[in-house]
DNA sequence: ACAAACTTTCATTTTTTTTTGAAAGTTTAA
DNA sequence: TTAAACTTTCAAAAAAAAATGAAAGTTTGT
C-alpha cells in the first residue's frame, strides 16, 4: 500500500466511524485530514481533497472549531485561512469527553432526575420505574463524574488508568 | 408530573440520547421502555406504546436482542412472545461496551494497524503520517484493553472505578 | 471608498437512514 | 393436515440528515 491510498483508507475509516458514533461524516473526515497532515491545510485543499462543496467544508469546520478539536492558523502574507488538528491524542479525548458531558449526559441527567422524581403511588409499576430511572441516574452521575475525574489528569491518562487497572 | 408523562419524557429522551450516539431512535425507545417496565411486554404494546409499525417493533426487538440486552420471555399458556430488558445497569454496561469493542474499534484497529505500516520513504508527510496513526492505533488499543478490562470485574465495575480514581 | 479575495449562510436538493405494511414464514393445537 | 395466531422479511415509501451552491457577508490592501 502507498501513502495517497493508506491516507485514503484512513480519512474513509475514521468518517465511518465517526457515523457510528453520532457524528457526521464529513466532520470526521475532515478531522482525520488534518490529523494525519504535517502541515496547516487550506478550505480549498480540503474541498479539493474529500470532494465536498464550499458550503459542507465551511459549516464541518465551524462545528470541529466549536469542539475545540481543530484551530484557525493564519500564515503570514497569505490572505486564505488554514486549520490544523489537535495531534495530542490525551487532548483530543479529554475535549471529545466534555463536549459530549455538556450536549449530551448533562441534558439527559436533568430529565433523569425530574422523571425519577414523581411521586410514585402505590401500584407496582410506578414503584419500579421509579426505582429504575432513579438507578439509572446514579448510574449515569457517577459515570460522567468519573470521566469528569479522568480527563483532570488531562496528561497521559489513559496511561495512568491503565496502570490502576492493569495492575 | 404524573407517571404517564414521566414515562413517556423519560422513553424520547433516551431515544434522542441514543440517536445521539449512532443508535437508531426506536431501538433505544423500546430498550428505555422495556427497561422502565417492571413485567415483560408485548409486541402489540410496544407497538401501541411508541405508535410504530410491526416490522419496526420486529426488528428492533430482534437488534436489540442480538446486543444481548434484551430477551424473550414465553408465558405459559400464552401463543405470543414477551419482551424484557436487561435491567441490571452494570451488566448492560459491559453488554454496549462489548459489542461496539467488537463491531466498530476492533475493526477500526484493525484498519490503523494497516495504514501505519506502510513503509515511508523520507518524506516529511509521510513520517508524519505513520507517525501520527501509530499513536492512534497504540492509543484506541489501550483504551480498548482498558475497557475489557475493566468489564471483566463484572460487578459494581463502576463503583470500584470510582474508588480507584477518586482516592 | 472600492474591489478583490476570501468565508459564511441557508433554502433547496440529494443522500442516507428509518419505517411501513403486506406477503411469506413459523408454530401450535386440534 | 389444516387453520389460527402469531412473527419475520424486505421492497417501497417516508422521514431525517447531510450536502450543495449561489447570494450575502467580511476582511484586507490600495
Amino acid at each position: 500500500m502507498e501513502f495517497k491510498e493508506a491516507k485514503n483508507k484512513f480519512v474513509q475509516t475514521w468518517g465511518a466511524l465517526g457515523s457510528q458514533w453520532g457524528i457526521n461524516k464529513t466532520m470526521a473526515q475532515i478531522h482525520a485530514l488534518l490529523m494525519v497532515s504535517h502541515e496547516p491545510v487550506s478550505m480549498e485543499d480540503i474541498m479539493e481533497e474529500l470532494q465536498i462543496s464550499r458550503g459542507n467544508a465551511s459549516m464541518n469546520l465551524r462545528a470541529l472549531m466549536d469542539w475545540g478539536i481543530v484551530y484557525k492558523e493564519y500564515k503570514a502574507g497569505e490572505r486564505r485561512e488554514f486549520f490544523t488538528a489537535e495531534k495530542d491524542l490525551d487532548e483530543l479525548a479529554v475535549k471529545i469527553s466534555r463536549e459530549r458531558s455538556k450536549r449530551e449526559i448533562k441534558p439527559a441527567l436533568k430529565v433523569l432526575k425530574e422523571v425519577s422524581s414523581i411521586q410514585s403511588d402505590n401500584t407496582e409499576a410506578e414503584k419500579h420505574f421509579v426505582d429504575q430511572t432513579t438507578k439509572l441516574y446514579d448510574f449515569v452521575l457517577k459515570a460522567d463524574n468519573v470521566l469528569d475525574k479522568i480527563t483532570e489528569y488531562k496528561d497521559n491518562w489513559l496511561a495512568k488508568l491503565v496502570v490502576k487497572i492493569m495492575k
